[in-house]
DNA sequence: ACCCAGGCGACGA
DNA sequence: TCGTCGCATGGG
């Protein structure tokens, strides 16, 4: 596993480096400190405390080491350009990432930078969050969102976003949307069911349900995937990818990111 | 200064 | 069901 390219390659916004090859980070209501030896993850509370086993299962679900990476890259690396993809950031995991935190994170992220994500995200969560640890904040829950107006997402500069925020909080809140509906549906109507949000529409919704739901096929086609898909994979996802199609995604975005910068 | 970003909704054809 | 445009903001 490679916990840098993990973290920072776009479909979190929430990790902060510490020193090198040693992060923390917060989803839903846990904070970890993180790193890797010795082909072992090491996860640790900042505070010292034990995890309880409730926390365990989410770290265990939320890096998906249920899955065997190491048999599914070498069924991508049959595909002579997707094994490209694979070496030249290998040990990339899709993360399984709390809902809310994926919804509110993707609504912002779209038509923006990556680092200026980053920075929104950090400012909502220091802002209406739940601090757990030094600099370390929840992402408000969606009853606390929905009762603010835009005005008081000011301080965000999230721009034309904040009233998506809050829409999607609105949603949310009220079980207009909710994650266990979606859990019963199908891929396609998990997406139909999403884009009721105001501000979400197929690529913010593809984003959750692959980054938060686990939907391994969806495939979020951004700028980067758009480019990285008409050059080189112009047929479209290789058989080699076949069920998990949004995994292979994730090292051919880090992969065009890197080398189709015009 | 200028371009553009892990897009979307509104609008017109 | 298409293509086009404006949107807020600020990093590079």
């Amino acid at each position: 596993m490679n916990l840098s390219a993990t973290l920072f390659c776009g479909q979190s916004f929430v990790w902060d480096i510490l020193e090198e090859n040693y992060f923390i980070g917060t989803a839903a209501n846990f904070c970890t400190t993180i790193y890797e030896k010795d082909d072992f993850l090491f996860l640790e509370k900042p505070h010292g405390s034990y995890f309880t086993q409730e926390e365990i299962d989410f770290w265990w679900h939320y890096f998906a080491l249920d899955i065997d990476y190491p048999k599914l890259l070498e069924k991508f690396k049959k595909n002579k350009k997707l094994c490209a993809c694979v070496e030249s950031s290998p040990g990339i995991r899709v993360l399984r990432q709390p809902f809310f935190d994926t919804l509110l994170s993707f609504i912002i992220s779209q038509n923006n930078h990556i680092t200026r994500i980053t920075g929104i995200v950090k400012r909502l969560k220091s802002t209406f969050g739940t601090l757990l640890y030094e600099n370390q904040y929840t992402f408000p829950s969606p009853e606390k969102l929905a009762a603010l107006e835009v005005e008081d997402l000011a301080g965000l500069r999230a721009g034309f976003r904040a009233k998506y925020l809050l829409d999607a909080a609105k949603k949310v809140a009220s079980g207009e949307v909710s994650i266990s509906s979606l859990e019963k549906l199908n891929d396609d109507d998990a997406r139909k069911e999403l884009t009721k949000i105001f501000g979400v529409g197929t690529k913010v919704a593809d984003c959750v349900l692959l980054y938060s739901l686990g939907r391994n096929r969806i495939v979020p086609m951004d700028v980067w995937m758009k480019r990285a898909m008409g050059q080189v994979f112009p047929k479209g996802m290789p058989a080699a990818a076949k069920g998990y199609e949004g995994i292979a995604q994730q090292y051919i975005f880090c992969w065009a990111r890197e080398n189709l910068k015009d």
